[in-house]
DNA sequence: GACTGATCATGG
DNA sequence: CCATGATCAGTC
């Protein structure tokens, strides 16, 4: 694999980025001397390694920025021909073991959040994963709606999480923040506080953005252009 | 078609 | 082991 440097501003990070604008996967596989896979059924996470590897982020699996240096988190994410997100995003674990952060300002969520560079990837059933092309990019901070939005949910979640609630946590909660499982398989468990103060074994959680949020985030941007 | 619970691979 | 990178796939 080629190595690529840590840009150096987010200036830089953003021109490289929209350098791949128009590009499609087997491009910039070429570049990053990655073989690319035939789906990504069994290698989920591989398109976002690979923008990783090009662009030079360099935290890896690390609870960090991708770029450390500029404090910005690197999400790729899959759009429809119109430019509008397939999928909801994944930001960050939830814990449940009572480590969770005490208030939005102190949350991992809202750092994770507070500056993302989006990489758009136009992507169908149709086209071979090989062919899909590389969108605009958009280095996004939440303007004071979608912060307010952000908190909110999170503020909910969170109770839910502090107060032991587990049996009534469902993805139908927050409006564009929600919990969703984030495990291996459905067996996979760990510990937490209950509701009477007793240690439990419940599902791993992840805070993940709805589609409908990130929809609104990027269609702002194409409008602004 | 959107939503939600389930799942797969990788690296430090 | 655990957080990262996410998408899958059945159901509503």
């Amino acid at each position: 694999m080629e190595r690529f440097q840590a840009p150096v501003s987010r200036e830089e990070l953003l021109e490289r980025a929209q350098r791949l604008a128009g590009r499609d996967v087997a491009w910039v596989a070429e570049r990053t001397g990655h073989f690319v896979p035939e789906n990504l059924k069994r290698h989920k996470g591989w398109l976002g390694e690979l923008v990783e590897s090009v662009l030079g982020a360099t935290a890896g699996s690390r609870a960090e920025p991708d770029f450390p240096d500029l404090g910005i988190e690197l999400k790729t994410i899959p759009v429809d021909a119109g430019g509008k997100p397939r999928e909801s995003t994944y930001v960050c674990v939830a814990p449940i073991d009572g480590s969770l952060a005490a208030s939005w300002d102190d949350a991992w969520v809202r750092r994770k959040l507070s500056s993302v560079l989006w990489v758009p990837i136009v992507s169908d059933k149709e086209t071979p994963l090989a062919q899909r092309c590389f969108g605009r990019p958009l280095l996004w901070s939440p303007n004071p709606t979608e912060e307010a939005a952000l908190r909110a949910d999170w503020e909910v979640l969170s109770e839910m999480i502090h107060s032991g609630s587990f049996w009534m946590i469902r993805a139908q909660h927050g409006e564009v923040l929600q919990l969703r499982p984030k495990a291996a398989n459905a067996r996979d468990w760990e510990w937490a506080l209950d509701e009477d103060g007793e240690w439990a074994q419940t599902t791993p959680l992840g805070f993940y953005l709805r589609a409908t949020f990130t929809r609104s985030v990027l269609a702002r941007h194409y409008r602004l252009r």
